[in-house]
RNA sequence: GGCUCAGUGGCGGAAUUGGUUUACGCGCACGACUUAAAAUCGUGUGCCGAAAGGCAUGUGGGUUCGAGUCCCACCUGAGCCACCA
């Protein structure tokens, strides 16, 4: 017989179904029940589909093609993430329109995933970078803007002075532009903001952020990195009097300051006259020996009068401006900052007066942007009380039997601060009170003075969509000098990227140097106005591509109510796990801000989500260009067949784990491969002697494991499952043309091509041996018969004491006493009981019996 | 530092969810076919031991008739986040 020709018969196939797109396409008037199986899509670089891509994009194949052959109405689209970064800097680099290298890139993932096999309904492709796909993108900023959830700020930008360009924090990494080397710096800039922290907590009937986590399948990791994202911190913030080194100071700058606008004459009623603090560990504050501002605070500047050493300060602040966020985390080994001379603060509990220091390591955005340190009990309080010879004091006595930290003389022999929870001591009143205790209590006094109260705290701040960049889509805004800020009338969507503006960086976002693009007229005052020149994240377009699947040629909506109803939300959801924070939550914000302005009736987009594990390349580091260590999948397939690429990533292990290449093991698919094709000359068509009970049985069970396993998205399982079958079928003489057919069907969702060659080869066998002309993926996939998978004798395992000491044969159906008295009366048994009576005999039905002596 | 997960043969990994540890595949060894090799097929393959048997799921304890699986402590590794008060 001719060996299995993959090349040939591949081609021929994917022909064949590219013809026949009915075979895969999601029905919108079927009535059966919706599955909806969804890849993230990818961003089309000019590397084309590497390792990762493959083995996320055929799990969720296989799934799908499951799905389709029992009964349901499958929506498995694929599209393009084609705008960003990436592109621009290529298109920069190679002087090449971003849009050409991106259409390139499309045509060139579109060959590899056909080449792959993969069922996808292409007749419901999306292109982010498509105007009519990008008028929604532009619809959702407008839709978000006119509910007050968009909003403009001035928020700093990595800019390097070099490249005149505004950076993404991973190109500015290290505080150096990625490309030219040269120092980054902050640059204030107008930008926009989504108000995703709006939606963190529950509104109304839109589950929060936090809690929406509750009801869907997804990784436990991925869970609890978007819950540390959200960063929710629970405790009390409280204002702390500043005074002036004399209250005659003070006095004289009141008078001096407060001319014009009449202010409460009191001394001391002035904000800028209290510091406002945050703190989760209320109950260390008898511990505060000194408090903490950040450097861009405003306050400082308030208090510039007072304080003594102010050339020192702003050189500190100065200092602080010029370094980016990123500078200032790589510095996390020393800390920095400054008193600020001239000024105390004091604590509302102990009434005793205490230095202010600036420092950089307190964050201006968090919070109330100043702490009170605590350096006995905080770790950074600290390693700053160290630096600049502040006092250390203990409020907090771990619960016994933990040894108290400090060791006689104070701070000087303390190793580092005991974070922990425990017994309050040095704290007045609240002494002996528990943290947990002292906290409540100490809260209950502050709001009773009327000088603190109970606060929440958030990590998350809203989320920056402008890009001072070309490649993405333009934020639908109009400038008009009379009119101010004017959104774009949906009627005049899309606002058209211009096609031949200078990409090339010049210090200023791309668009700006359009004339073409930015002169318009006021769509509400006609007067000369000019439009917003940033373009969107990408992850905007990301955030809402899933919905468009649902009703992708839609020339009124972002896709239509009913058929939101009818395919959303996505049952199962394959990606990335680089995804975990971002694009998944900003994702699931738009989703909440659907719900609660009543465009859809789910709030979470993704019930269940699974993150495919990276494949490292053979030598076990991570597939890269320049170790040269990248397996492509053209030339695997090439040497072995997409079928034999496809089962092999998924026999590697389990789709989460990360797994290592390894080209040694592709080879023991390819023999199955091989098996499963000369296995047709073993096939008997008449029915008489070839219904082989043991056969029949076992391709049963094997029915029941590839269906549960699949479901559980338990690959690896399911190959070895068709091995065994396949195994056992090869020691026989003849093969049953059914029993081959339904194998056939199970293994046709991962290895496609092979499946429907033997298929057609066969006369198109249905299950019911019926000759049909169709593909085999019009079969239902078999079910299987209870009554055969039952086994009618097992082997019955007789332990003594746990230890393995006989099997015997017995009705799998045996009682326990008749069980026990077997094993008892065994003379391999016997022997090793010696004579001892039994102290007791466990009976497991089914499986084993257990004596105890 | 925080969170999440993992540790089973020479290797990738199975294990009915508390019940025969090592399925399936790779590799290796021996044999058949061949002038020979490749391919293919067959047999074997956790460790110690001549055998009887004993010992084995990172380490140490615990619960249990019984633990890879559950609990406690520790060791090692990975991924993500990280000066968030």
């Amino acid at each position: 017989m001719a060996k299995y020709n993959h090349k040939k018969i591949e081609a021929k196939w994917q022909k064949y179904w590219a013809k026949h797109l009915e075979l895969f396409v999601a029905k919108d008037k079927s009535k059966a029940e919706k599955q909806y199986v969804l890849d993230m899509f990818p961003y089309p670089s000019a590397d084309g589909l590497h390792a990762g891509h493959v083995e996320s994009y055929t799990a969720t194949d296989i799934v799908s093609r499951y799905w389709r052959m029992n009964g349901k109405n499958v929506l498995h689209p694929q599209g393009w993430d084609a705008f960003g970064l990436p592109a621009e800097n290529y298109a920069i680099k190679t002087k090449t329109h971003p849009a050409i290298m991106t259409e390139r890139a499309i045509k060139n993932f579109k060959r590899q995933m056909n080449m792959m096999g993969f069922s996808y309904d292409w007749s419901r492709e999306v292109k982010s970078s498509d105007p009519a796909y990008y008028k929604w993108t532009q619809w959702f900023f407008l839709l978000l803007y006119k509910n007050g959830l968009a909003y403009k700020a001035k928020a700093k930008a990595n800019w390097c002075p070099k490249c005149q360009t505004v950076l993404a924090n991973e190109q500015a990494e290290g505080g150096v532009c990625e490309r030219c080397g040269s120092p980054v710096v902050q640059k204030d800039l107008e930008q926009w903001f989504f108000k995703i922290t709006d939606f963190i907590e529950n509104k109304d009937r839109t589950s929060g952020l936090i809690s929406g986590l509750d009801k869907i399948d997804w990784p436990e990791s991925t869970k609890a990195a978007q819950k540390n994202w959200i960063g929710k911190s629970e405790g009390a913030q409280f204002r702390m009097r500043v005074i002036a080194r004399s209250e005659a100071t003070k006095q004289s700058r009141d008078n001096g300051n407060s001319a014009g606008s009449p202010r409460p004459a009191t001394a001391g009623a002035r904000d800028d006259d209290y510091l406002e603090v945050f703190t989760t560990r209320l109950d260390t504050v008898f511990g505060m020996t000194f408090a903490l501002i950040a450097p861009e605070h405003k306050l400082i500047q308030g208090l510039k009068p007072q304080i003594t050493n102010w050339g020192e300060v702003e050189k500190y602040i100065s200092e602080t401006k010029k370094k980016s966020e990123l500078q200032r985390i790589a510095e996390v080994k020393e800390k920095t900052g400054v008193e600020l001379k001239g000024v105390k603060v004091i604590n509302p509990f102990t009434k005793q007066a205490i230095p202010l220091f600036a420092s950089d390591f307190v964050l201006a955005h968090y919070g109330t942007g100043a702490v009170m340190a605590v350096p006995g009990h905080d770790q950074r309080d600290f390693e700053f009380a160290k630096k600049f010879k502040l006092p250390i004091v203990e409020v907090i006595k771990p619960t016994s039997p933990q040894p108290s930290p400090y060791k006689g003389e104070g701070w000087v022999n303390l190793e580092k601060a005991f974070v922990e929870d425990g017994v309050l001591i040095n704290s007045e009143k609240y002494n002996g009170l528990t943290s947990e205790q002292a906290r409540e209590k100490m809260t209950q006094w502050l709001e009773k003075e009327g000088i603190g109260k109970r606060t929440i705290n958030y990590k998350l701040r809203d989320w920056l969509v402008s890009r001072q960049r070309y490649w993405g889509a333009p934020i639908p805004i109009i400038y008009c000098d009379k009119c101010g800020e004017v959104p774009v009338p949906e009627k005049d969507l899309p606002v058209l990227l211009p096609t031949d503006v200078d990409f090339m960086p010049h210090g200023e976002s791309p668009l700006a140097r359009s004339k073409k693009f930015q002169d318009v007229k006021c769509p509400r005052c006609g007067a000369p106005a000019r439009r917003e020149a940033d373009t969107m994240d990408t992850f905007v377009c990301s955030s809402w591509y899933y919905f468009r699947y649902a009703d992708p040629k839609n020339k009124k909506e972002f896709a239509s109510k009913r058929m939101l109803k009818k395919w959303l939300p996505v049952d199962l959801y394959v990606g990335g796990a680089e995804h975990v924070v971002l694009h998944l939550l900003y994702s699931r914000f738009f989703t909440k801000v659907l719900h609660k302005l009543g465009y859809i009736d789910f709030d979470e987009p993704f019930l269940k989500l699974r993150h495919q594990g990276i494949i490292l390349a053979e030598d076990g580091r991570k597939m890269s260009k320049s170790l040269g260590n990248v397996i492509a999948p053209d030339s695997v397939v090439e040497q072995y067949g997409a079928d034999a690429l496809r089962m092999f990533e998924m026999f590697m292990g389990p789709l989460e784990d990360m797994k290592q290449w390894n080209t040694k093991g592709i080879v023991g698919i390819s023999r199955f491969l091989e098996k499963v094709w000369k296995m047709k000359s073993k096939i008997q068509n008449k029915e008489s002697g070839i219904k082989n009970k043991e056969i029949e049985s076992l391709l049963h069970k094997t029915i029941k494991k590839v269906s549960e396993d699949v479901e559980m998205l338990k690959f690896n399982t399911v190959i070895s499952a068709f091995m065994i079958l396949l195994n056992a079928m090869e020691k026989e003489e003849n093969i049953s043309l059914i029993h081959y057919s339904k194998f056939l069907i199970l293994l046709s969702s991962f290895a496609p091509h092979i499946a429907e060659e033997i298929w057609s080869q066969l006369g198109h066998p249905s299950t019911k041996l019926r000759v049909s002309k169709k593909s085999i993926f019009t079969e239902k996939w078999p079910e299987y018969d209870k009554n055969l998978i039952k086994e009618e004798t097992i082997e019955l395992v007789v332990q003594i004491n746990g230890k393995v000491r006989a099997k015997l044969s017995v009705p799998a159906d045996i009682f326990e006493q008749e069980a026990k008295n077997l094993s008892l009366s065994d003379s391999g048994i016997k022997k090793w009981l010696a004579g001892k009576e039994p102290k007791k005999v466990i009976f497991v039905k089914g499986r084993l019996v257990n004596i105890v002596v």
